[in-house]
DNA sequence: CACCACCCCTGGACGC
DNA sequence: TGCGTCCAGGGGTGGT
């Protein structure tokens, strides 16, 4: 659920509400969510530590302490960091998995009802870089032109497939990689590594472009996403594509298509981002061909509703 | 090595 | 109202 944009502001909310606290207490009320077998108890949730900073590479979240401690959060699909401050109304506390109580009051619940995020605790924060960030490509707020140029050369499945893969760059999903392919005018299908400088150029613009953007109104709810004051975010209302198939597309009025590709749904326009002639077939090799072939036997790769 | 199918889990929307 | 089905923004893993 959270890409970069909520991932982001959600860190900013910690960086308000909890960088230069000290954790009075820490308490995990789910053992599983803790992903770091043998170091559990309430010394690998920060607990006695004052927290140095919270970090973000792509989707992922770190807290450092003062002391070096360092505890990895990923948000899943449904995770929610959320911060009650002294004297404020509790907020949502089902499916509640870890709670910290801080020296002025502040307490921070990890809540998470469907269970796909978790913590990870590290000694230090090196120790969490190079166990949970060690595969991550560049982070997508800051990504060129160049870099997605290397990562996507030769690359043979669909651009959309490569954008959501986190090695490839850090933080898109499946909002903002359908955003970012339509705003660069590039189809969700068109192999990785066929994609002109020019478009490559648009591309890393478009993700930038639409990560700032999203970031400035909150992120997107569309369902679960609340930032860490537990306010939902703004940039549902302007996404140009995802969640609107069906609807008239905001540049050509033309009915906004739907498909799967890399097994998410797919909105995208087929006037303004148009595939080559008889697409893939034109410049697929002869085995790529029958891999394609064989591969839509079982479960298309890019197919439309 | 690159890529893909499948799985993890709960809740909300929808149809009957 | 209640039940069944489908779907969802995440990643990890094992297989091809």
């Amino acid at each position: 659920m959270p890409e970069l944009p909520e991932v982001e502001t959600v860190r900013r909310g910690l960086a308000r509400s909890i960088v230069g606290r000290r954790v009075e207490s820490a308490r995990l009320l789910r053992r599983d969510v803790l992903r770091t077998g043998g170091r559990a108890g309430p010394a690998a949730l920060l607990a006695g530590g004052t927290i140095a900073a919270a970090l973000r590479r792509g989707k992922h979240l770190a807290i450092e302490a003062r002391d070096g401690r360092a505890l990895g959060v990923h948000l899943g699909m449904t995770g929610q960091l959320l911060v009650t401050r002294p004297g404020a109304r509790a907020g949502r506390n089902d499916h509640a998995h870890a709670r910290w109580a801080f020296d002025d009051g502040t307490v921070l619940v990890f809540r998470d009802p469907r269970r796909f995020g978790g913590l990870w605790s590290y000694p230090s924060l090196d120790a969490l870089r190079a166990d949970r960030w060690a595969d991550l490509g560049p982070d997508a707020l800051r990504i060129t032109a160049h870099e997605l140029a290397v990562r996507l050369a030769r690359g043979r499945r669909a651009v959309k497939a490569a954008l959501l893969d986190q090695a490839v760059l850090a933080g898109v999903g499946n909002i903002y990689a359908d955003e970012a392919l339509f705003r660069a005018g590039v189809h969700p299908c068109r192999e990785a590594g066929s994609l002109t400088r020019h478009e490559l150029e648009r591309l890393a613009d478009s993700i930038r472009g639409v990560l700032r953007e999203a970031i400035r109104a909150g992120g997107s709810t569309v369902r679960d996403y609340a930032g860490a004051d537990g306010r939902p975010g703004r940039q549902q209302e302007r996404n140009l594509v995802y969640g609107r198939g069906g609807q008239p597309c905001v540049r050509c009025e033309r009915l906004l298509a739907t498909g799967l590709v890399a097994q998410r749904r797919t909105v995208y326009c087929e006037a303004c981002q148009r595939l080559p002639m008889s697409y893939p077939h034109t410049n697929a090799s002869d085995s790529s061909a029958r891999r394609e072939r064989r591969v839509r036997r079982k479960a298309p790769e890019c197919s439309s509703d």
